[in-house]
DNA sequence: TATTGTTATACTCTATAACTATA
DNA sequence: TATAGTTATAGAGTATAACAATA
């Protein structure tokens, strides 16, 4: 078979199939990416923060301990050097803080800060409210019957 | 309500609520992009398509008739030279053609060639080949509701 | 010697400005 | 004058290489 003709099956897929339902939560994922973004996107370039200093703020979520520039190097598959530099001027802006671990003086703690909590938490926080958004759109059956599929998933 | 208390909110969102709904939608939405990106990124790299080039390609998906460099350049948000520049490229490797409009000299038709349309299928293909995968760690139970909501929204 | 981090350098991609050709 | 496209130039962000400090 023919990529040209996996495409067109892809879209003529018959309701009830297993490429119809691909297809649909491609389409459904594409549409809440789009919807998400846009505000996540608005607010990054307002704030001035580059796409991996967005990043590394999420890197941070869930766990507040301090962590190596390395580990966020490593977790986020950026090079050494730019995640030193994308800190660099985290720091400046007094987001971060850098400072060495007594334990082992080659390794550099790295901490958000409480204006940086406040501003990766508005961050997560737009990008949740897009998906908010879209729910909302739903009619409360749809919304029923999506969250009973969901939640086993 | 401040920001932190909104985020543990919607971590404690009880079964059943809106918000446990969109925090199970993010997480799918999650998922599904890891599993698609992945692929898609690894060989658009193997291929050595910048990420603009890449969009450039997907302009063309659905519709085959030629197009403006200017029409490329506001359906992708991009620069004018930018633009240009990313379309060069493709010209330089024989997955485009760039031919003066006859109706209006200033214009360059572009169209996808056929080692294009090969690429350009291949990265689509990609894409939902990742949410396929995810289709098929589903068990037929779970898939048929899935479809069976997902097909009216 | 190996590892963490920084600095030096070169490359890619981008936008703005200046330019050419056509309308 | 206005528009489509290209070329010139500068800036942001990245990676590799070279380096310093510590283990």
């Amino acid at each position: 078979m023919q990529p040209s003709s996996e495409m067109q099956a892809l879209l003529d897929a018959p309701s009830g199939s297993d490429e119809a339902l691909a297809r649909d939560l491609g389409l459904l994922m594409r549409h809440l990416l789009e919807r998400s973004n846009r505000s996540v996107f608005a607010a990054v370039e307002e704030m001035d923060l580059s796409f991996s200093q967005t990043k590394i703020f999420l890197t941070f979520t869930g766990r507040e301990r301090p962590r190596s520039i390395k580990s966020i190097s490593d977790e986020l598959g950026l090079s050494l050097p730019a995640t030193s530099r994308a800190i660099d001027g985290l720091l400046q802006r007094g987001l971060i803080t850098r400072t060495e671990d007594p334990g082992d003086r080659r390794v550099k703690q790295i901490e958000v800060t409480e204006s940086g909590r406040e501003i990766s938490q508005r961050i997560m926080q737009l990008r949740v409210t897009g998906v908010q958004e879209f729910v909302a759109t739903l009619t409360p059956d749809e919304r029923g019957r999506l969250a009973a599929v969901l939640e086993p998933i």
